[in-house]
DNA sequence: GTTAGCACTCAAAACAGGGGAGTGCTAATA
DNA sequence: TATTAGCACTCCCCTGTTTTGAGTGCTAAC
């Protein structure tokens, strides 16, 4: 990235002022606008000589002959990483009294997706948090009927999941006790990812007799890990795309509003965020760099979040290109905090 | 409904005829289009005369002078009302493919939501069975660990609901056995809303100086129900409507929109579908007809399902008011009959 | 009762012109 | 040498006007 080194300090004084200007009015920005606006006393004529210079780099151009400068994706680009100054005042209090003690996780994620929608006024969504590195807290056996038992299984964070399983016969309370003892010990506080098939094999073995129930046990728990797999994600706002009118014609429209409908694109997007890089920065994608193909006019800027063990899910934002990067990013970071404290502190809640 | 007997079979033929053409093109229809378009052979001039009484009587307008004819609410309200003949050849074998298997309920709704999307072209919603008449079938206690214990409480059909209880002691085995035997023979196949004060009272007395956590139990069951009032939902083909240009202007698209994204709407659609007329009956709501403000620009149909012991769900369509009602209904009817059939066959899936 | 014909209406498309914001270039200026 | 003023030019966009054409209502003839 050695592209911003050949740049004066006054052109990026200007490119800033055109982005800033144009994140303000939506509007392609010309050179006597800037010439007032800049603080450095230059004529226009000045102005639009740099603006070319900025416009063969690549950072700004014009829709049409005659208009204005837009900043390029490079240009926004540049904008973020850079040029952009963090107003770090006045953190939020507002959204601790928002994220009030709703009782499951679920409706608190629904409500940050809410909160992030209303405070921003862009399109929102938050991912549910995944259990792959989760570890089994404790299972339970229980008999239902004559031919079907239920096992509950609880995850660490106190996830709780069941599934009913078909025994074509009747255990007996003492079978039940027995195979209830023996999951327990053996996975007690075991990681998923450490449930081998050596101890399986060893597992079925102790079972005797009834290895065929705790088989279906850990099809079940592996059944979890997969329908956990499909994620949840809650979305809000999704709305508010029309208020950008380089966003609501049909076209544009219809292809992010499909994007938040079929989630799949959403996953993409929040896998791509927890797999790369730190955990508790801010991600920018611009246009073409975000992983989905349908928001390749959009900017989405995500966060991650964490419930403590390790299990992570996502906060994204998602608006114009020319969407207000410094609020979005302080917004975000404030949720952010918000969430991984929620829970660190309170993890039963 | 005298309304009907007031206009003569050629004004029927020609109403119908209209109202076709119409939903075929989206374009208003004139009076020499039908004048070839219908079999009794009159002049453009002769169909001038009938459309001008038809107006007159209300059963269509034009959007402007010189415009030809388009049904008003009231004209396909006769219309599904009357003139439509259902075709009920073909019944589609395909669906059947379709909803392949799927082991989760909600996977099979949504999936339903998506064949029928695909398969009309609107926008579609299918909303999960409510349980508020259902029957407790088996609570388990188990500890989890010292100060928690986990409530798995099954409903009728199989539906698992758990809840974790704080109690600040360690609860001995024999206890929560008899905790557990105790709630089972009390409660066990009985309707939530058989479960009275006095019951509750009686179960506490018998607790002993457990009562407090069978009072736990309680507020864990009522909890459930609570939280299954904000009823599941899924939806599919959102986007569709942009494929109408009648609903795909901004302001209609983005209520339409929002609509299925606060799902509160579409809740109070399933309640007054559920509340009225007859279970298996197909409804049709025309415009300001439905219950649901922002769809007064849309027609919306809808069948009740049934997953056995009064759990009911409730499929939706809506799209334009010139929809392809006979096509609707027919769908609608076969994917209920399909639902119904699934679960009715074989209730554990 | 039906039809042909005609005058009329009006939305939408096509067209034309003016205004204005903005540019690039050149020549003058500090 | 960098900056600025000035000027010609471009081209979007707005506005008003015209044209077109589909469709109607009415009247008179069949």
């Amino acid at each position: 990235m050695a592209v911003d080194t050949s740049l004066s300090e006054r052109k990026l004084i200007i490119l800033k002022a055109i982005i800033q200007n144009y994140l303000e009015t939506g509007e392609p920005v010309g050179s006597r606008t800037l010439s007032k606006y800049t603080e450095l006393n230059l004529s226009s004529a000045t102005i639009r000589n740099e603006m070319a210079d900025l416009e063969d780099l690549g950072y700004i151009f014009q829709p049409h002959t005659s208009a204005g400068r837009i900043p390029s994706d490079k240009g926004y680009r540049l904008y973020v990483d850079m040029l952009m100054e963090e107003k770090e005042q006045e953190i939020t209090e507002r959204e601790d009294a928002m994220l009030e003690k709703a009782d499951k996780v679920e409706k608190v994620l629904q409500q940050a997706a809410k909160v992030l929608a209303s405070n921003t006024n862009y399109a929102t969504m938050v991912s549910a948090p995944m259990n792959s590195r989760n570890t089994l807290k404790f299972i339970q056996l229980s008999q239902v009927d004559e031919e079907q038992i239920v096992a509950v299984i609880v995850l660490g964070g106190n996830v709780i999941k069941n599934k009913i399983i078909e025994v074509g016969e009747t255990l007996s309370n003492e079978t039940l006790l027995k195979l209830n003892m023996l999951l327990n010990t053996t996975l007690n506080g075991m990681s998923i990812d450490q449930i081998t098939l050596g101890l399986i094999a060893r597992l079925k073995e102790q079972a005797g007799i009834h290895s065929e129930v705790i088989g279906h046990v850990l099809d079940a728990v592996a059944e979890i890990i997969h329908v956990e797999d499909d994620m949840k994600i809650y979305t809000s706002g999704t709305t508010n795309i029309f208020k950008y009118p380089e966003l609501s014609d049909k076209q544009s429209a219809q292809e992010i509003i499909s994007a938040f409908e079929e989630k799949q694109q959403l996953e993409d997007l929040v896998t791509e965020t927890l797999a790369s890089g730190d955990d508790h920065a801010i991600q920018v994608y611009i246009g073409d760099e975000a992983p989905v193909k349908n928001m390749k006019d959009c900017s989405v800027v995500t966060a991650t979040y964490e419930l403590g063990e390790g299990m992570k899910g996502t906060i994204g934002i998602i608006g114009p290109k020319r969407m207000d990067y410094e609020h979005v990013m302080k917004t975000l970071k404030t949720l952010q905090s918000e969430l991984d404290a929620i829970y660190n502190k309170n993890p039963k809640e």
